[in-house]
RNA sequence: GGGCGUAUAGCUCAGCUGGGAGAGCAUCUGCCUUACAAGCAGAGGGUCAUAGGUUCGAGCCCUAUUACGCCCACCA
């Protein structure tokens, strides 16, 4: 007895343990090799902080589909992984940490402690999720595993910062930025999440402040910025207040006048007309005070709490400062009306605390220039988005770029690499870190608090990873990476800072295409969100289902870009799948000899084993294939070609379907069963032949189930037969390094497959009268079949197909329907009528029921081909090709639709109708 | 304010360059047929959101409308 697969197919047997294999052999190593092509996706470097969640699984698995996909076409393929040191969300969970267990703030630890405690945690908690990555299946080259923090990538970071701050491209400037109170950081406009919110116009009154001025009236939605309030801005063409220009106000329950002026930013139609200007609090006043040359007082610190400026109101919270103000100018008769408003609130990604905008002092990338290459990178085709539309959303935000801020106030992430001397002020940008001044010669240097938005050091992934700024042979090899593949959600942070960095540093786009796929969503459609509570962890997911099962699921049915929804069902569906595929090889295993002689006789016409991939025609002359055979080796022919052109336009979800197709519906529904007799024959040689075929065509299949089932393929390649694949002569050959299928014109035989399709008809049709006449299957029937010319021949054919799946024991062909008995009941399809004599069985009402349907259907489809074909618009402009279908579907209908009306008349004086 | 997406069977979704509407699940009927009940066989079920248009021909292209969703936006 041959060893076989376990008698139920349970994933945990042997997923773990084939990972571990792979690992163990290198599977995943990819090298530089002249002699392959290059292949290269670097994944998105997963934050050390997270847990592995649906939205990576799926990230991950569509990589891997196309690594594995690529490694099996001969490429040399590296999927480089690495996490992202995550810079605000670790700082916050470290923090937490040391509170919580030492309660001390991370200012009492002081900064180089604080450091020395988060690479502790790093170490710790950072390889959890690489580690839960190979429950996946991920076939990345773990040797080559980074991390944004490390060694490399810190100088990378460093390199690159010194090229931009060189070029001109990074500055230092007090500007107004995005401020996170809670954070404690500035963040950069990507960073800033936008909401509208119920909020309140507030009308307040400014008395005038001189002699025949008029009091003003202006709307804010941010009473507890007046405080630092420097002007009144109106329009200059603003008649109303046209007189005002120049003359002052003063502040309501204060003694600060401030003058009344002219700017074209205020809409005469919007409110009253007249703004007030706040500087330091709003990015219009900002750009308002620049132009007028204004004072940039401050009320609001960075922990959101009211300055000096504020009076009596200092200390307060931001928010309760504006209740009691509001409340104190309205009981002072300052307050002339409110309109309830929508506004607009921007909020931290983080942590969603209001941003506060702020005046800082903070380092910029100039964005203009950087832009540029990007932009027509995607316009001239060197870069493009599956699906398109993502090109759009793409350009679009390099189009409104604004200068990047890139300074953050934490100090978990790549310290910026300026120095000021203390003796001159000069600022020295360099890659190591310098020893004195070198304009002064001063020793007296001070490193920049700051360290770089983690998104800084993410941006040069793809080439940092391969060794920038060195020359190495990875990044000569390997760099442009292929393909991108990553979320939606992510664009703006991540590709397009890629991107432009790529092209700076590299003069080259890091990427040609980006695959852009969407969010996985709870079952009622809702993102998955930790407050929600709604997140389905893929472990458990795999503990219950197997990785196969969840990779299938979430590579079929869905389409780039678009959201899915995580049901369980399809799950099911997906392992049911897997389960299908376990049986029908435990199946074939079971049946096979010892086979090891006569397969390598006959793979022999391959010396290099690969049998029916290698599309030598001779092949099949050696043997007496049937017409089963030949349509299975021709639908396995039909598979790959459609598979690989649905992969080359990252169409996975088709491509995995086509698989499934061919596996359950093709396979196991027909070929296995049409071949079951055969194989428990008397026929040797006959015997050989089948299961030779059976065996090629699994191992055909599982090739290109591979990138989507990677462990439950490998497991059951493990049990085929040496001799038709490689590891006869290298036991180190496994599925993971197969030779992917291709398409070859020798294996197409559109005959066979022609003629096999009208015995499926036939079976079909004899077993839908069964069902209909109440006929247990395991009842045996003959048949009386009509049919003339090469129909008759084509059916003749399929005669142990027709006896063997239908249950039919004896099967009589005339070309007479004279000697039909009466009592039959029958179907028509193609060229050919079925009679099955049911004795007591014939139900003649079911069978006029039956005809008068297939009658109303026929007529419908006569009705329409006609219609088309007595359409003269149709005949002179359609092409040839679909006129000529159309003709031969009108006599093909006509023919079927004479012949059940013919029966039709015979039934209906049977049922007296 | 600008941009984008979705609308197809009871549910979740496919449908590649326009050429006779598909899958999975669910439902109904019959089967433990020696790989598989996580299965086998059969069946029912759709005015492809609405209204126009282009075309010989539209689920697919164009225009408008409706509903839901997403993204961007300096937001008095």
């Amino acid at each position: 007895m041959e060893k076989n697969l376990a008698k139920t197919y349970n994933p945990k047997d042997f997923e773990d343990r084939i990972y571990e294999m792979w690992e163990e052999k290198g599977a995943f190593k990819a090298e530089v090799d002249h002699d392959k092509k290059p292949f290269t996706i670097v994944m998105p470097p997963p934050n050390i902080t997270g847990q592995l969640h649906m939205g990576h699984a799926l990230d991950q698995t569509l990589q891997d589909v196309l690594t594995r996909w690529k490694r099996m076409q001969g490429y040399s393929a590296l999927w480089l992984p690495g996490s992202d040191h995550a810079s605000i969300a670790t700082e916050v969970k470290v923090v937490e940490k040391i509170r919580n267990e030492e309660g001390l703030e991370k200012e009492d630890l002081g900064r180089e402690e604080f450091l020395k405690r988060a690479w502790a945690w790093k170490e710790e908690y950072g390889g959890r999720i690489t580690r839960q990555c190979r429950k996946l299946g991920d076939s990345c080259d773990w040797s080559r595993e980074r991390f944004t923090m490390d060694e490399g990538c810190n100088k990378a970071v460093r390199h690159f910062f010194v090229k931009l701050y060189e070029k001109g491209l990074i500055y230092k400037g007090n500007r107004l930025i995005n401020w996170c109170p809670e954070c404690g950081t500035s963040l950069s406009d990507a960073e800033v999440e936008h909401e509208d919110k119920n909020g309140m116009y507030w009308y307040f009154r400014y008395p005038a402040a001189e002699e025949g001025g008029q009091d003003m009236v202006v709307a804010t939605s941010r009473p507890e910025t007046m405080f630092a309030d420097v002007a009144i801005a109106v329009h200059p063409d603003d008649e109303r207040y046209k007189d005002m220009v120049g003359k002052k106000v003063r502040i309501p329950l204060g003694d600060r006048e401030i003058p009344v002026i002219a700017d074209t930013y205020p809409d005469p139609e919007k409110g009253t007309g007249a703004v007030k200007i706040t500087p330091a609090h709003d990015p219009n006043d900002f750009e308002v005070g620049q132009r007028a040359g204004l004072d940039m007082p401050v009320c609001i610190d960075f922990d959101a709490k009211m300055t000096a400026m504020a009076g009596k109101y200092e200390g307060m919270d931001r928010y309760e400062c504006r209740k009691q103000w509001v409340a104190d100018l309205e009981a002072a008769g300052y307050l002339v009306k409110t309109e309830e408003k929508v506004i607009p609130s921007g909020e931290c990604y983080r942590c969603h605390t209001v941003i506060e905008p702020m005046l800082s002092d903070q380092w910029f990338v100039k964005m203009e220039d950087l832009a540029k290459p990007a932009i027509e990178a995607a316009k001239n085709g060197d870069l493009t988005h599956v699906p398109e539309r993502f090109e759009k959303t793409y350009l679009h935000w390099l189009e409104e770029i604004r200068d990047w801020c890139i300074s953050r106030q934490l100090w978990w992430g790549h310290r910026i690499p300026a120095w000021y001397c203390e003796d001159c002020g000069e600022i020295i940008v360099a890659t190591e870190d310098p020893t004195e001044c070198t304009k002064c010669g001063s020793k007296n240097l001070r490193q920049d608090e700051d360290v770089l938005d983690t998104w800084f050091s993410s941006a040069l992934w793809p080439f940092s990873t391969l060794g920038w700024p060195e020359k190495t042979p990875e990044l000569e090899y390997f760099y442009p990476t292929d393909v991108l593949v990553t979320g939606y959600d992510i664009i703006f942070f991540w590709v397009v800072r890629m991107v432009f960095s790529g092209f700076e540093a590299m003069e080259e786009c890091p990427f040609h295409h980006v695959y852009v796929h969407g969010l996985v969503r709870d079952a009622q459609g809702r993102k998955m969100s930790k407050s929600l509570g709604n997140g389905i962890d893929p472990l458990e997911i795999i503990d219950q289902y197997g990785a196969d099962a969840l990779r299938f699921m979430l590579t079929t049915g869905i389409t780039p870009g678009n959201d899915m929804r995580f049901k369980e069902d399809k799950l099911e569906s997906a392992r049911n799948f897997a389960n299908k595929l376990w049986n029908a090889s435990r199946f074939v295993i079971m049946n096979l000899q010892d086979e090891e002689g006569n397969f390598r006789e006959m793979a022999k016409c391959c010396s290099d084993c690969c049998g029916m991939a290698c599309g030598d025609t001779t092949n099949f002359e050696n043997f007496a294939l049937r017409d089963e055979d030949k349509w299975i080796i021709s639908r396995v022919n039909d598979a790959a070609e459609y598979v690989t052109k649905a992969l080359e336009r990252y169409d996975l979800a088709l491509a995995g379907q086509r698989v499934y197709e061919l596996i359950w519906n093709e396979y196991c529904d027909w070929y296995i069963e049409l071949v079951k007799k055969r194989l428990w024959g008397d026929d040797e040689e006959d015997k050989k032949v089948v299961r030779f075929v059976l065996v090629m065509v699994l191992k055909n299949m599982l090739e290109m189930l591979h990138p989507f089932m990677p462990f439950i393929t490998e497991e059951i390649w493990s049990f085929l037969p040496h001799s038709i694949c490689e590891r006869e002569n290298n036991p180190d050959c496994f599925l993971i390094k197969a030779q992917w299928p291709e398409y070859s014109e020798n294996r197409h035989f559109a005959a066979e497959e022609e003629r096999l399709e009208l015995a499926m008809e036939a079976i079909r049709a004899i077993r839908n009268i069964r069902a209909e006449a109440d006929a247990a299957p395991s009842k045996k029937l003959t048949a009386v079949i009509f049919a003339e010319g090469e129909k008759m021949e084509s059916i003749q054919a399929g005669e142990r197909y027709i006896k063997d799946l239908a249950n039919i024991t004896d099967i009589q062909f005339v070309t007479d329907k004279s000697g039909v008995p009466e009592e039959v009941m029958s179907a028509v399809i193609n060229g050919v009528e079925i009679f099955i004599p049911l004795d007591d069985l014939v139900d003649f009402n079911a069978e006029f029921d039956r005809l008068t349907k297939e009658k109303k259907k026929l007529e419908g489809e006569v009705a329409r081909v006609k219609g088309k074909l007595s359409n003269q618009g149709f005949l002179a402009k359609a092409p040839e090709k679909v006129v000529n279908e159309e003709k031969e579907k009108q006599a093909k209908y006509e023919d079927m639709l004479a012949k059940v009306e013919e029966r039709l008349a015979m039934v209906a004086k049977k049922v007296n109708k």
